[in-house]
Order: structure tokens, then sequence, then C-alpha cells
DNA sequence: TAAAAATACTCCATAGGTATTTTAT
DNA sequence: ATAAAATACCTATGGAGTATTTTTA
């Protein structure tokens, strides 16, 4: 069961015809005609009943169309999705700060998996004592600073990724 | 965006490399690799980072993966709905009382609604005073009795359907 | 160097088209 | 008689395979 006889499907059920609907998805009708009765036989059961020059439902049918209906709206939205905001990943050069030199598994843990999601960003990394870090902050040098939950400075750190309690905090962005 | 490469992808999640993937699939590494590069130049994304000989998901794969996941659940629904329930539509003889002759309007819509949605069921069709009908039913040569909905003798009507509020009413299987 | 992924082809299954027949009003 | 659906047959796109090269740990 694909997607395509699925909205094949739907568009017979909403033009009421084979022809018509052919003609709405610019395909042909013995084209249209196939693809269904290779639905029907798929499912081992009758979708349409030919009558009066206009095609009605079978029980299974109607129950094909709520499901066909769920099945599309969730594909076309997620099409959508891609087509919206294939461009707003996450890309540029990010600044990191990290507390000191003991979380640096953190740190490569973090970095691999950012690499993994957001493949167009870059990094910059200062390592640093917190106050080193901090003053580098309040000159909007650092975009994000990485520390263990155990040394948090309260005062420092204004946003905190429960996600991960080994301290991933972030500044600016929204990473999370 | 078919099902087909919706579950090649999600496969490739599951077992993090391509060649597994390909294995459990059953079919070739090329093809699937393949199969997943047309993937996201139809999203015009890229979905998998390839690294440490393993596949890591982008962010944008990881919003795929979602989003897969439960068109793929929906459609694997509908499928074993069809594989379990083909052979348990309605069919059979279904012998219909309508009271008086003046709710033939009604008859005809109701009879061409069941053959839409029960192709294998035929009809005897029954027609009298309320008396007369009564008696077919006590004597259970009736299964179905139609009336106006103004009309009902509640002694006779022993189910109503209320979607239909012209009052097409059951007394045998369970058609609503 | 070894294992996985990507490329380059070839093949074929099937989606799609054209011409025609069948069916039903 | 006419309009829609079905059937038969042909074409072509793209899914799948084999052989090979490229990449990376």
């Amino acid at each position: 069961m694909e997607i395509r006889k699925l909205r094949y499907f739907l568009t017979i059920v909403e033009e009421k015809s084979i022809t018509q609907a052919a003609k709405v998805l610019h395909i042909t009708q013995p084209t249209l005609s196939r693809q269904m009765r290779e639905l029907e036989e798929e499912l081992e059961t009758d979708l349409f009943i030919r009558k009066n020059r206009k095609v009605f439902l079978t029980e299974a049918g109607k129950i094909l169309k709520s499901r066909a209906e769920e099945i599309l709206i969730l594909n076309d939205k997620t099409e959508q999705e891609f087509q919206n905001k294939s461009q707003e990943l996450l890309s540029g050069q990010l600044s990191i700060g990290a507390v000191e030199a003991e979380n640096s598994d953190t740190l490569a843990t973090f970095l691999e998996e950012m690499l993994a999601e957001h493949p167009q960003v870059t990094f910059n990394i200062y390592s640093g004592t917190g106050d080193n870090i901090l003053d580098r902050l309040d000159k909007g040098l650092l975009d994000v600073v990485l520390c263990l939950s155990l040394f948090l400075q309260k005062n420092m750190i204004k946003s905190f990724c429960p996600k991960k309690n080994a301290g991933v905090c972030l500044f600016r962005g929204a990473l999370f």
C-alpha cells in the first residue's frame, strides 16, 4: 500500500468518478482504473461499486477512506514541514566556552552529537576558569558554555538543559 | 515521499548502518544507499551523517524519524485491518418491512446506500400496515423495519438508528 | 588494510499511455 | 446513443542487482 495509490483512491472518492479523478490527477482513465484494481487486489477487498455512472464506496472503501485521509494528512504535513524548513537548520559559527578541562568527555560527546545534528555548524572552543569564561560571556564572545552540573555557578548559567544532566548550557540560540 | 522509502529510512535508523539495514530489508546495500540519496534529494535535506562507520541522524533526520514512525504505524494498522477483516463484511438475504408507501423515498435512499456498502446483501421488501408488519415481525419473517420517525410505534421498534432521523430501524443483525 | 558507503553500469517490474471494447443509461 | 469503466497491449521511468571504486577508522 503506497501513498500514491491512497491519493488516487481519495481523489476518486471526492470526484465520485474515475474519469473525472484521472483528469484532476493528470493521468489517464485506464491507468487510474488499473491502479485501483491493484489496490483492491492488494487489500483483497472491493472498494467501489460502479453504479449509475457513478462510483460508490463499499463498507471496506469507507474504512479505507478514513484511514487514507489520516495517512495523507500526516504525509503532506511532513512534506510541507521539509519544504518550508529546509533552510532553517542551524548553521554558522558557534563559540563554546568550557569550564576547565575536567569535562572534556562531555564536551567530546556534545560535539559529536552537534556535528551529527547540525552539519553546517562549525565550532570555536575556549577553555578557562569560571571567571575567565564569565568574562568572555559578558563581552558576547561566547554562544554556549559547557560545564559539569556539580560545578554549575548559578550567577553564570542563565539556562540549563535538563535532558543532559552532565550540564550542557545554552545562552544564545535555541538548540534544545 | 512513498511508504517504502520511509520504511527503508527507519530500518537504517534502527540498524545504524546501511549495510546492516539492507540485510534486514533483503535488498542490496547500493540499492538502499541510492534510495536514501533520492529521499534526501526529494526533501532537499541531509538526513544522515556518515561518521565512525556508523550512521547518525541530522536534525532533519530526527524530525523525519518521528513523522515516519507515525505514518508507518497508521499504514501498517490499516493493512492489518484489511488482512484480518476482509471476509467479515455483511452478506446474505435481508428482509425489510416498510410501513405503508409514504416513505418510499427514504427506502430508496436506504437501499442505495446499503447496496453500495454491502454489495453481497440481497433484499426482500414487504409493504403493509403497521399491524401487518408487526405480525410478520413477530413471526420472525422480517430482519429490518423501515418507517418515518413521526410514525414510530414504540412497542414495535426495538432499536432505532439515531444517525438517520428519517427512521431506519434494525431488529436483527448489527448494521450500524 | 579492512569494512562500509558511494558510483557506474545493467536489468526488469510496474506506473503510465494509446487504442479499443464492454457496460449501462 | 453516449458516456464511463474495463481490457489489451505498448512504452518508459525508476527500483533493484552486480561489479567496482572511494572513504575512513
